[in-house]
DNA sequence: GTGGTCTAGACCACT
DNA sequence: GTGGTCTAGACCACG
């Protein structure tokens, strides 16, 4: 599975970013275990502290959680994943949305490009 | 005018990004003078070395130009102002429509999500 | 390593030029680390934000590339740093053939001069 | 005539060198008047009062004289005119023999070189 | 200890 | 008062 990090930017927020994004799409499913923190640093070319810092953070949002022993599961809940899903559409909905508006786009104009986008 | 920074992401980005609107708002227009470093400054409560790094930026870019002593000025090709907004509203589009296919959404409830948005 | 700086002059593209020269000449050698950006500013007796300034633009004229937390690298293509030397000695040569073509000089008094230069 | 100048690099010395070129070069002859510094200033795009610190520092170096109320003269004294002409010269061909010495080349590339820039 | 970013404050050349 | 440059010193993320 492919890590697309920018350098340039804070590196943690991206994997959170990433494997919220992984869970959302099923990629990790509810109750299954996710790989260990060495192997995922490993595939992301990334120091582990780093990456065993983004768990934490996955963690006290309550996505992920940890069996001592045993490694770190995606929480069983299937509803609380698809409140997640929700949540994280609109909120990336929400700031497309203000970019264009501030750039004075109306949404005739907007929702064409949505959909040639997806025509590709 | 009302400057939105956010402390926690690079400053001088965010101010390129935030004059590069509102060039193509128009509320600088092609060919005027924009505010001084100083004033630019001010207004953003940033530094003037960083407002200063944000400008030089924009004037690689071939989007302002320099009149030493003088002040800086809008490009006075509106064409090139008009490719730059279809340029950078592209570029917003995409990124949007790859988070959003990358979540595993589909156009129709991407588009119906724009339009509840722009309802507001 | 000697620097020579002319502090009436501005600074960081003499910094630039002294650091292209050094590659130029292999003392720091295709694929290898440069000092780290405190320790050249401490050598020319520089700020270290100003040799930091000189270095981005050698990173964004693709002769140095940065490693984040492990340092800077000379570009590791040997072929680009001989293109380099050429380029540059084609230039040097081009701007003195100029300047002393507009003082009227031809060019048997000016071989000469070169000659003479470098008998010493 | 042209003036070529580098608003980037400070301005005065610029002028000082290229009024200084037209006198070696015998654009403006000795014992002859130079134009007013208005007209100067206006040929070269530059604001009076730095033509004018320009003709000052030529007038120390006893380059020029001004004749008051009957404007600037170039020094009458054909062998001064012919000395400067010399030191120039070395001058230039000395900075630029240091330049190619410390970047490795050898006399024979470096002559080379030189010779192809006059075949132009 | 590495590079990167930001602030504060100063000075310069030019208009 | 304009842009441009430099210094000094601080803090951050990462390894």
């Amino acid at each position: 599975m492919i890590w697309q990090i920018d350098e340039n930017k804070q590196i943690h927020p991206q994997l959170v970013d990433e494997i919220t994004k992984r869970i959302i799409q099923g990629a990790y499913s509810p109750g299954e275990k996710i790989p260990s923190v060495r192997e995922l640093a490993l595939e992301a070319k990334v120091n582990p502290n780093t990456m065993q810092k983004a768990l934490l953070e996955l963690e006290e949002k309550k996505i992920i959680e940890t069996r001592r022993t045993t490694g770190k599961f995606v929480t069983a809940n299937e509803a609380d994943i698809d409140e997640l899903k929700k949540t994280i559409s609109t909120q990336i909905a929400r700031k497309f949305a203000g970019e264009v508006k501030s750039l004075g786009l109306n949404s005739e104009t907007v929702l064409e490009m949505i959909r040639s986008e997806f025509d590709d």
